[in-house]
DNA sequence: TTGTAAGCGTTATCAT
DNA sequence: ATGATAACGCTTACAA
């Protein structure tokens, strides 16, 4: 059985209250008295008991984060940020998985954790579907940290123009969705093509399934097969990104000589690509810094609610072989 | 704030216990009471206060999983199957990063969850620092769920021998280890080729610092430079195979055609690599179910410490294009 | 069938 | 400077 405060008192033969007031470092105790109670703790090895603090507090120290897997890296690596960041604040993370409609509900609604971090794929129908699980209810303002989708996108596209490219395919597009991140990219895009002069071509918009190495892989494969001609892509992600350069390699297509390739996200992946992959930085660390500060201060302002907030993160555009200069052509 | 018992005892117009009664679905309650206590939980939204629960019954639903980083997909992977496998076991789990020392002592000697899960990068020094951590102390026993590292890369080993490879090369040996996971796949390295009757070669050994893509790379374009010629790869991970995997294509070496490559661990990387990759399956999903089965019985058993337990896991080899039968050579 | 009350280990408000 | 004692919200003997 683990020690208690009254059995630390009853062996220092103080009241609790004396043991606690050691603990919490209060003023005025006399330094006899406490050196009894400190000797009385080690002696008996007191650790105060968290489940009890926490029912008295109110709180309990551990946040949630939402998100649909670990197995895709850019989760994997935001998770390490968000426990990286929430440990500077103090805090536990607890890691749920959100399977489609229950968006995590399990651990919070029960009030086993202080507050909720959420992380999406960034699809339409995926955040609207969220509000209304959320355990304080509809009305409760949530806070908002996001990337700069379009202004990055448009940028990537933009440094494939400044390469000279003019036939540069979007990788990524997903029909249905008008306002989630797919449509954000595919805006910066269009922009960009459009501020250099050049039609949009629907033929070079190619749409996917799901995010990831494989649909990526994939729609390359389509897109050569197709027999359009094109010198760059931009790849929504990095995973998209990914794939493209494994398809590319396996046709023999030479990246960045024939075609240059950039991703979005600033996986660790994408360093050890071949070639290693050009892309946007997101601000990943500063975004997790960002969302558990947010979340800090509203479980400290219990009561008097915060408005709701949203902040939006610069980002970065990082250059690796993937675009490198052609030497000549 | 939220409503307690009292609240929705109140509003129903009975004691508390009878609400308590209703949510755990006691034994004789009339139907209409019943009706009335759920009509009010409804009303006032009642949540059972969790941390209250935990207090009174000593236990939290929550265990901790213990890991170096989520960025390497290993642990990425083992953390996904946790999760669900604790969430089976109607447990969540809080992720916690073993920086060195403090073997995630935060939360958990704090008494914040019922049972720690440690994973680790198998290197002895590590293994063995963590026992003097653990909260219950080195007394109390310690199950472990390991995997066939000897005889899966005996097996890995075999299968290139079976593919007419003889100077097959063993990358990711780790000098100092000498009891852990480096030194026993190092073991049925040699095994491999004993039996074979083929004399292991030093030279063929080739240490790494660490288990990553990047040292992987690094050893391979050492072990070209070094101009000692081979025909295989034994890469003791898969991290260090896809590592090797780049070096090889950058320099135009041809896989499997001109070198058989195999790895270990089976991550979900190694599918989408070119070419895909070869491995071990070292039973994942297993691992995490019964590390978490045995937590939780240990969990149950409170009092009664059960003797600790070592469960060994079976493996198996995803045989992908890296191996593939070189039609001609 | 339902109610009363004790207690889980803290923290915090009073007194003293 | 220290000690009683009442909460926090729940579960559970024991009574009624």
């Amino acid at each position: 059985m683990a020690a208690t405060l009254s059995d630390v008192a009853q062996l220092a033969g103080v009241s609790i209250k004396t043991v606690s007031n050691v603990i919490h470092d209060h003023p005025n105790i006399r330094p006899a008295t406490k050196q009894r109670v400190l000797d009385a703790i080690a002696a008996v090895g007191y650790r105060p008991n968290l489940t009890a603090r926490n029912l008295r507090s109110g709180r309990t120290g551990v946040i949630s984060l939402v998100l649909p897997t670990l197995r895709n890296p850019y989760f994997a690596e935001l998770a390490e940020a968000v426990i990286e960041a929430a440990e500077r604040e103090g805090l536990s993370v607890l890691i749920e998985q959100s399977r489609g409609a229950d968006a995590g509900a399990r651990a919070s609604t029960a009030q086993l954790v202080d507050g909720m971090l959420f992380s999406t794929l960034g699809s339409e129908a995926e955040d609207t579907g969220l509000y209304a699980q959320l355990p304080a209810g509809p009305h409760s303002p949530v806070d908002h940290v996001t990337m700069r989708n379009t202004e990055a996108i448009r940028a990537a596209t933009e440094h494939l123009l400044a390469l000279g490219r003019r036939r540069i395919v979007a990788l990524g597009a997903r029909p249905g969705d008008t306002s989630g991140a797919g449509s954000l990219r595919l805006l910066g895009y269009r922009q960009a093509l459009a501020a250099a002069g050049l039609d949009s071509r629907p033929e070079l918009e190619r749409a996917v399934e799901s995010w990831t190495r494989f649909d990526g892989a994939a729609a390359t494969e389509a897109l050569l097969n197709s027999g359009t001609p094109f010198d760059g892509i931009v790849a929504f992600n990095d995973a998209l990104a990914l794939g493209a350069l494994r398809t590319l390699g396996q046709r023999g297509i030479r990246v960045p000589e024939q075609v240059s390739v950039i991703g979005f996200d600033d996986l660790d992946d994408a360093r050890y690509s071949l070639p290693a992959l050009t892309t946007i930085s997101p601000g990943r660390e500063q975004i997790a810094t960002l969302a558990v500060q947010m979340l800090a201060e509203r479980i400290a302002e219990r009561g008097e609610p915060l408005p709701a907030r949203t902040i939006t993160v610069p980002f970065a555009l990082v250059e690796r072989e993937s675009t490198a200069q052609a030497s000549a052509d």
